[in-house]
DNA sequence: GATCATAATGAGAGTAGGTATCATTCGCAC
DNA sequence: GTGCGAATGATACCTACTCTCATTATGATC
């Protein structure tokens, strides 16, 4: 909302928008109102949302609009979609617009909270990762890791 | 295909039959000969398998039935859901009936392969994950470590 | 083994999240 | 300002999946 800095976000709002419209401009999109209230929508919310979240959030988005500049966002690397199941996918950004970190997706409500890890474990992760990627043939682009259970509200039922 | 033992599963094919007995009769869930088959399809591919690799490999299950049965097995703790985006889901067996693995995710042709990381790492992310979840007030489950990128058919392109 | 209550089946209709279409509008280069 | 390609948005469409319901199978009891 203002310009002080939310932990888990490695840059500045303008900074963002910089590295936004670089970012579309490397495919070849273009910066747009509707793009830039999209970003601002997302970036508001300060956890991942769906797209019902951002047209409630930002109600003159239309949703056709705002689909198709979710898959702009998403080749563009700027955003990530997450596919928990269920209900709607959710959207955040992508990781060098965003700190790397994980997912606590509860099970009942379908929620999901970011946490971050020590640097430590991310790297014999990616090690291990890397090792057994190598065996198979398989090229990494980056790693996902969650954890599914019961939210806060949701409790341990 | 054989009675010999397949490396990624901790059971006999007798025995994982009998291991989703129990647990579908301890939902009051019966084991008919239409789950059976469905669980002999997804035993015979050995690897996580979408609603239509079921269908073409089984062609006596009608889909609503498989769907019905994914969905009563997946209760009964037998069978995991993975969604990861794209089309279909795939399904294979829940942890105590297939070792405990990771994924190999083609962002490309969406395949998906099981892969196996040594219990010392397994530990230290349950480790690490217990603790922010904690502080969120989180109540852990299990957790999904994937790794995303290109598998050897679809090349590093 | 026959009976019976109940659960499971399967064909098809229905739902919902997401995509494609296309006429209109906008953005940027000149 | 003009012109052209990209973006928009209302709507139609697609598809993965679920629901419905009449029929059939299951297994507990006798």
């Amino acid at each position: 909302m203002t310009s002080s800095r939310d932990t888990k976000s490695p840059l500045s709002t303008s900074d963002l928008h910089a590295a936004v419209s670089l970012r579309l401009a490397h495919h070849d999109y273009r910066y747009t109102r509707g793009r830039r209230r999209l970003v601002e929508a997302i970036l508001a919310a300060g956890q991942p949302v769906t797209l019902p979240d951002i047209v409630v959030s930002a109600p003159g988005l239309a949703p056709s609009s705002v689909y198709r500049n979710l898959d702009v966002l998403e080749r563009s690397g700027v955003v990530n979609r997450i596919t928990a199941g269920g209900g709607h996918a959710y959207f955040e950004f992508a990781e060098p617009l965003l700190s790397h970190h994980h997912h606590l997706v509860c099970v009942d409500c379908g929620s999901i909270e970011d946490v971050f890890l020590d640097d430590e474990l991310e790297a014999s992760v990616d090690r291990s990762l890397a090792e057994v990627a190598g065996r198979a043939g398989f090229t990494p682009l980056r790693h996902s890791l969650d954890l599914h259970g019961r939210c806060a509200g949701c409790g341990s039922g």
